[in-house]
RNA sequence: GGGGUGUUAGCUCAGCUGGUUCAGAGCACCUGCCUUACAAGCAGGGGGUCACUGGUUCGAAUCCAGUACGCCCCA
């Protein structure tokens, strides 16, 4: 049989996808005989694809889901997208563009055909990829938050929000890209530093007495242009040098409006000049002082960037050419004290580079702080468990300073705002425009409306307010409140995610949890970190950093991929991505393919008897030891470390040990008892394995035995916890220290592995060896092993366990550095005793501490001492 | 500015309830091996003042306070 040395995963892993997804094992439905599991993926971007922040996610629900169906468990991964209304727009937009075609010549339904055209052209490629991962999601029950029945319940969700009042329409200050005459999300607007000019102005403080000097306070601005559009000038109350100032009134220059001095601590009394232009309508702190102190708003800006009425001078110029007239006037005028460079961020529009405005504008909003309540004591009492746990803290200082939800976008790719408003400019609030017709004649009084007096709003709703509704719509929980699905798979499970986003998503879907079904979504928040490169820096398309997750697959296997992010992930954590991580995994692929390659190619002799009983029953318990490591850290969502705690299963344990423990001679046959016990155990390691690496282990599951129609892995009973014989476990610790130590002798004095050497032991400490020999003849490659009464002359000698070993050299031995290695070790031990003693005369440590722990360090005293008698005893006989 | 979080081997990180899983893993490095499962491998080895300073304790990488530096979120 010839079985390639390397395993070769690109062959077998399409296979065994489809092999799975024809045999219906991703598929689920409500079973009531058994425990549901249930996760819902965050719907990745439908215009998306894969990067290394969906593998790692997408891996980690994989392993979640595959261990959770081979529980025995109905599990039900349900996938899908969203529709990512400002990201599928601006591809739309740029499409368009591509053919000629500007956004603003077109309806809103031309638009919205594109846009759909676009979709189903090449949205959802995201979905194909997870596919090449391995992602064992139901995929019959694939949704998108725009399609009907989803959108339907954004709207119906809406229409009840507004009823119960928890939503209302108000200004906020967003940022206005002029040119393309769009708000932009604070995403889509790129930071640039640049030097900027600081302008110091002159406004006059009027005075009663007018007869007097005329008197200046100087306010520096970088947007002189603004000043038409200010409302007061603020300084700090606690700043001496405008005391005199407080209760007067300045003239605005050249407009020369009078404005009052307001007092504020929020101004800086150590920048600029320590006076502050109020300018509520184009900044947002401005804003936020106008409201506190109620002063006027007063815009005057168009859409376009140009000066409106309201600024009564440079009407209709742009804003740059008005900033260029207006320094020029106000120095003729005298009143531009001087001009500053200082360097600055310009805040600038992502799709057309235009400069941002600050600009208010009306929007709706969703009330946050009753909705919150619930949603933060679910997490602060530990109803839903955050993992890591230390997000909890944030999690608590958002959620109790929680702001009001923006949830309109000026954009229209998305759910439309289902407000129309009537000619007098009020509006209803209904789901359909027939509903709010009949609405707006009763709450009008006129019934002589009609549909085309209605003019609906124009603005879409935020994709958040499609996706808080995620876990219960893709269910239809709102189409269908009591089905059997929702009724059977919610509250879902776990939620793995990213904690950018635990507020803008993970906070929400816990409110609508609450508020549309009285429950908690989930019970598990898993927070994955963010994959960077091997220098920090966040992965991105700008810096070309990013390695295509396709390609990583396709050099080192999807099984080998998914086992290197996982090497290095702890929750919450960033994960700083290295191609060897991917490399480690692929060679863990290898190592597990040679170890079946071996235990493939053995002949079976059955008149053999098995001479592997105390290597068969040591891995038995040791597997036991290990799994119950593993689900210890699987309970508490340590998958790092679960796959950390397999691999070293897996490669020590399994491969480095057991099998050279039992592995026949070369061109041997094997006896029948080891080599289907040896089966068995690969069989439940591949289980363990199959979670991290469900091709590879799918692939010699059905190598290694012939097995039945629906007899897959990925449906195979995962192991349970079983008792194992500890005390076995530690004498083969020692055994296997004393094969090291052999083993460090022939390292250190150059003898070649394929010489066998000889064995004494003096045992001293009652250590039974006896069933032991054979491993330590087969790993240690030992002749002959003797029992001893005295120390061997002659030999090279180490102490293990308070036992001493000989191996006897024909006299090649160096005497004197022998002696100096054991006088070294025989001195480290005497300070070690020194140290243990002086722990156990300190009577206030007898006395403080647990039993236990004592125990411990009297049988550390006595071991050391038995190690100094018998270094001494080597020590003599040399 | 407010809050959070981190600093452990050359690098990336574990270390959970303070004490034998206590200083650990992988990679990198050094030495020797193409020993018929695996060089994508095997055997062995070196490498750390657990950021710093105090405190609590019989005992601190671990708990507390402060300092320095880093990152994240909010403004």
């Amino acid at each position: 049989m010839s079985i390639s040395t390397k395993y070769n995963p690109k062959e077998i892993e399409q296979k065994w996808y489809d092999s799975w997804m024809q045999r219906g094992f991703f598929r689920s439905t409500p079973n009531p005989k058994k425990e549901p599991y249930t996760i819902v993926i965050p719907p990745p971007n439908v215009t998306g694809v894969l990067h290394m922040g969906h593998m790692l996610n997408n891996t980690i629900q994989d392993v979640l889901i595959r261990r959770a169906r081979m529980q025995g468990k109905e599990a039900c991964w349900v996938p899908g997208t969203d529709h990512a209304s400002i990201a599928t727009e601006a591809k739309v937009v740029a499409m368009l563009k591509e053919r000629g075609i500007n956004k603003s010549d077109l309806t809103r339904e031309e638009f919205l055909k594109y846009a759909w055209e676009w979709k189903e052209k090449y949205g959802g490629i995201i979905l194909e990829q997870l596919k090449k991962l391995g992602a064992s999601c139901d995929w019959d029950r694939t949704r998108f938050t725009m399609e009907e029945d989803m959108s339907a319940a954004v709207i119906e969700v809406f229409v009840d929000l507004y009823r119960k009042g928890q939503i209302y329409r108000g200004v906020r200050m967003v940022n206005w890209d002029p040119q393309g005459r769009t708000a932009l999300s604070d995403e889509e607007v790129i930071p640039k530093d640049t030097m900027a000019k600081m302008y110091h102005l002159q406004y006059e403080v009027v005075l009663e007495d007018a007869s007097g000097e005329k008197t200046y306070i100087t306010v520096a601005t970088s947007r002189p242009e603004t000043i038409m559009a200010d409302v007061a000038v603020a300084v700090n109350p606690n700043d001496e040098r405008y005391t005199h100032l407080h209760g007067k009134s300045v003239r605005i220059p050249l407009l020369g409006k009078e404005v009052p001095i307001i007092l504020d601590e929020y101004v800086a009394i150590d920048f600029g000049t320590g006076a502050l232009k109020v300018t509520p309508a184009h900044d947002l702190n401005d804003y936020e002082l106008g409201q506190k102190h109620k002063l006027q708003v007063i815009d005057i800006l168009n859409d376009d960037g140009t000066l409106n009425e309201m600024a009564q001078l440079y009407v209709g110029q742009d804003r740059f050419a008005a900033r260029r007239n207006i320094v020029k006037d106000l120095q003729e005028a005298g009143l531009l004290a001087k001009i500053e460079e200082y360097k600055s961020v310009l805040q600038t529009s992502e799709r057309t580079g235009a400069v941002i405005e600050p600009r208010l504008s009306m929007q709706w909003w969703c009330k946050m702080d009753k909705m919150a309540k619930p949603a933060l004591e679910a997490v602060m009492e530990d109803n839903i468990k955050l993992h890591p746990p230390k997000f909890k803290n944030m999690y608590r200082s958002w959620m109790e300073n929680v702001h009001d939800w923006c949830i309109s976008r000026q954009l229209w790719w998305g759910q439309r705002i289902p407000a129309f408003y009537l000619p007098d400019g009020s509006h209803v609030v209904a789901t359909t425009a027939e509903k709010a017709l009949e609405l707006a004649r009763k709450e009008s009084g006129n019934e002589q409306l009609q549909l085309s007096d209605l003019r609906q709003d124009e603005d879409v709703l935020d994709t958040w307010f499609s996706s808080w509704l995620w876990p219960i719509s893709v269910f239809d929980g709102f189409k269908d409140p009591d089905n059997k699905d929702i009724l059977y798979y919610y509250p879902t499970n776990d939620l793995v995610t990213a904690p950018e986003i635990l507020f803008f998503w993970v906070a929400r879907m816990i409110m609508a949890g609450f508020e549309f079904r009285n429950e908690l979504p989930f019970r598990n928040v898993y927070l994955t970190g963010i994959v960077r490169d091997t220098q920090g820096r966040k992965m991105s398309k700008q810096l070309g950093n990013s390695p295509d997750p396709l390609d990583l697959i396709e050099q080192y296997g999807a099984d080998g991929v998914r086992a290197g992010m996982l090497f290095s992930s702890p929750a919450g954590n960033d994960l700083l991505f290295d191609e060897k991580l991917i490399e480690q995994g692929r060679n863990f692929s290898n190592k597990i393919w040679n170890a079946f390659r071996l235990i493939k190619g053995w002949e079976v002799d059955e008149s053999l008897l098995c001479p592997n009983e105390t290597a068969i029953k040591w891995f038995e318990s040791r597997f036991n030891e290990a799994f119950v490591q593993i689900e210890d850290h699987f309970s508490k969502f340590r998958i790092s470390d679960a796959l950390l705690s397999v691999y070293k299963l897996v490669w020590d344990d399994f491969c480095s040990n057991y099998l050279e423990m039992i592995k026949p001679a070369y061109q041997q046959p094997i006896d029948r008892q080891t080599i289907d016990t040896t089966v068995s155990f690969l069989e439940k390691v591949l289980k363990v394995l199959h979670p991290f690496m469900p091709f590879l282990t799918e692939e010699i599951w059905h190598d290694l035995k012939q097995r039945k129609e629906k007899e897959y892995l990925i449906v195979a009973s995962w192991p349970k916890v079983e008792q194992f014989d500890k005390g076995l476990i530690e004498k083969m610790d020692r055994v296997l220290n004393v094969v090291g130590a052999v083993r460090n002798v022939r390292n250190s004095k150059n003898i070649a592995n394929n010489k066998a050497l000889d064995l004494a032991i003096k045992a001293t400490s009652g250590a039974d060896y006896e069933q032991f020999l054979g491993i330590i003849r087969k790993l240690a490659n030992i002749e002959e092993v003797s029992f001893v009464e005295d120390s061997l002359d002659g030999a090279i000698s180490f102490v293990e366990g308070g036992d001493e070993f000989f191996i006897p050299m024909e006299g090649n031995i160096d005497v004197a550095a022998e002696r100096e290695r054991l006088q070294k070790e025989l001195e480290y031990t005497k300070g070690f005793l020194v140290s243990v003693d002086k722990k156990l005369s300190n009577e206030r440590f007898v006395s403080g501490a647990p039993e236990a722990v004592i125990t411990n360090e009297r049988k550390k005293k006595a071991d050391a001492e038995a190690k100094i008698h018998a270094i001494e005893q080597s020590l003599a006989a040399l």
